[in-house]
DNA sequence: TTGATAATGCACAAAGTGTTCGATATAATC
DNA sequence: GATTATATCGAACACTTTGTGCATTATCAA
């Protein structure tokens, strides 16, 4: 990829997250992400086809990095314990997020951040599918699948929202203890 | 209250729910709900400041009719079983929400399910507040409020994408399961 | 250096927004 | 039923935002 590109890409993207963190999606137009990014018309036009598919493409950009490790290490199946190396993972999982902190931020936290827990859960659930069951039997699994990830979701989102005060193995403990996968 | 507002009130809301199902809010112009109501622009504006404020009327307006026996009801402090009579507060908001199954469809389910959650969750938050901590002590009180209310939000959304098909008191039990309020 | 291509800036049509105002229709009151 | 109040209409308006087109300039890759 030319580095024209890049630079300006990278430029987009960085004017969009700042934006996000002052003000909804909704309310920013183009022409203040132009702005922004110091970036013609024409080129943002040229590189993203609208405001949605932009920060498709910005949550695609942050959650494939952020999960690359977690969906692809193959130590996740350690039977060793109980959760089967769930917590490492979601330990892993929010280092990496507070690593990124300054790219993150402006997605997950704010005003826009339901929009971003749409693109979070999908990933979530891929990487939830390769668990099995919780320990209740008695539940139908797309349920108990939906709220393990859901919970997920907030949890983070909520732990962002606090500035990830909270130590990564610590939230990992309250949320394994929370849905019963713990013991 | 005149009555020709409260026609044309509700002919915005009806619109504007009925397009809710088909599209996302962002992509509904102003001009598509007054086609739709078969109302005038600037009566439109008399009504409702933005789009914005329309949402948030409407959904007020569901949710302080669904919520209402939920919040004031003084039957919910029955300690003779172990949750409080939580599962019969839950199971009659859920039936609440069957019986508007046609006011909330819109809001609720299609793609702009993010949007309603916002509301949803604060009259949640209210519901919740009366009740103590859940069986876990060890865990920051704000942070498994949190939990709770997040996780009834999802499976409530993930119910009524499955087009309300499992019986309310089913999911209120498979919640408070998965919750661990149930012992 | 040279050919390719990305970025720029400007102009443009099209769509949407929010407001104004006189005319009309409909409700509430006597 | 006549009168008064007011909600709605509809058309016009200025304004913002959007997405596209095109000639010009700057930058990259070889």
């Amino acid at each position: 990829m030319d580095r024209r590109q890049l630079k300006t890409r990278s430029a987009i993207f960085q004017a969009f997250n700042k934006l996000l963190e002052k003000k909804h999606f909704n309310n920013i137009t183009v022409q203040e992400i132009l702005d922004e990014a110091n970036v013609g018309r024409s080129t943002f036009y040229a590189h993203f086809e609208t405001k949605d598919a932009l920060l498709r493409e910005l949550c695609t950009d942050i959650f494939d990095h952020i999960f690359s490790q977690e969906l692809h290490s193959e130590s996740s199946h350690d039977f060793s314990s109980s959760n089967h190396g769930l917590k490492e993972k979601i330990t892993h999982l929010l280092y990496h997020m507070k690593d990124n902190k300054g790219n993150v931020q402006g997605v997950l936290s704010g005003e826009s951040g339901e929009l971003f827990m749409r693109y979070f859960k999908e990933y979530l659930m891929k990487m939830f599918e390769q668990y099995p069951q919780s320990i209740r039997q008695d539940i139908p699994r797309e349920f108990a699948l939906n709220h393990l990830v859901g919970s997920l979701a907030e949890a983070v989102k909520w732990w962002i929202a606090d500035r990830m005060e909270m130590p990564p193995e610590e939230l990992a403990d309250c949320y394994l203890k929370l849905i019963g996968y713990d013991s």
